[in-house]
DNA sequence: GTAGCAGTTGGAGTGAACTTTAAGTCAAGA
DNA sequence: TCTTGACTTAAAGTTCACTCCAACTGCTAC
């Protein structure tokens, strides 16, 4: 797969992808005799990873750092499944603040809409 | 109540807590003889909720709409209403991806936790 | 063979959200 | 009175995660 179409099935730019492999997020692409990235299926499931954990929040150098420990093998296991972990505790904490933030606007939303009814009252903020 | 009184209160540094006063996301803060910021309860109050809503996710730029419109008056409690709505319909969206990442993540784990017991196995990534 | 397009590189630029700096003011305590 | 420390301002700097740019290369179609 070319870069195009690897960023078109992933709605990844072109730029990005490069710069998750110069990142090492991406370990590097196979190019053909010209030079070009030749994505294969593996490249694509781990792509497909990185975008899901990019958009839960997990850091570039977090990412980073656990692909840095998959390099190195086996024993790092644990360190992989510690880190896992960790950020999985905290994309925990920020769930639950999201569950009670949408609470709030829910509450929110339903003051501004009896507010908008009754046709005369002004909210403190 | 002070600036650092605030910044302890809500773990929102002094400079932060300035910035978001320049840009309007905090009313003027009344100010001392000697033009030392003097912090309301209903300062307080809106302090606390932008907080609740940049950690959830929303912008200095939609927040600073949202209180420019309140400025307006009544006459824009529509608009408030379907800025709050928009916004939380993103942040519904992001609470559902959010939960199945962690889910990803909880299998992930206990792929782990296998590999790690059984010794000799290594993961794809 | 040359136009055009998709790709390549390294490096510079961008936007959001702070954060730091420089230079100063003010009030309280020794 | 002097020092200390928390505050003030405007403006420059930082960090993160891209995003764009310039200059180039290599296929493909005419």
């Amino acid at each position: 797969m070319t870069i195009a179409e690897v960023s078109k099935k992933y709605q990844i730019s072109a730029d990005t992808l490069r710069y998750y492999e110069k990142e090492g997020l991406i370990p590097y692409v196979n190019r053909t005799e010209g030079g070009v990235r030749n994505y294969t299926e593996e490249d694509c499931t781990r792509i497909e990873f990185v975008k899901c954990m990019r958009s839960a929040g997990l850091s570039i150098e977090v990412l980073k750092k656990y692909f840095e420990l998959f390099k190195c093998g086996k024993r790092t296991l644990k360190a992989r499944r510690e880190l896992l972990a960790t950020e999985r505790k905290a994309l925990q904490e920020r769930f639950v603040e999201l569950q009670d933030t949408l609470k709030r606007l829910d509450y929110k939303i339903s003051v501004y809409d009896k507010a908008i009814a009754s046709k005369d009252k002004e909210l403190k903020f």
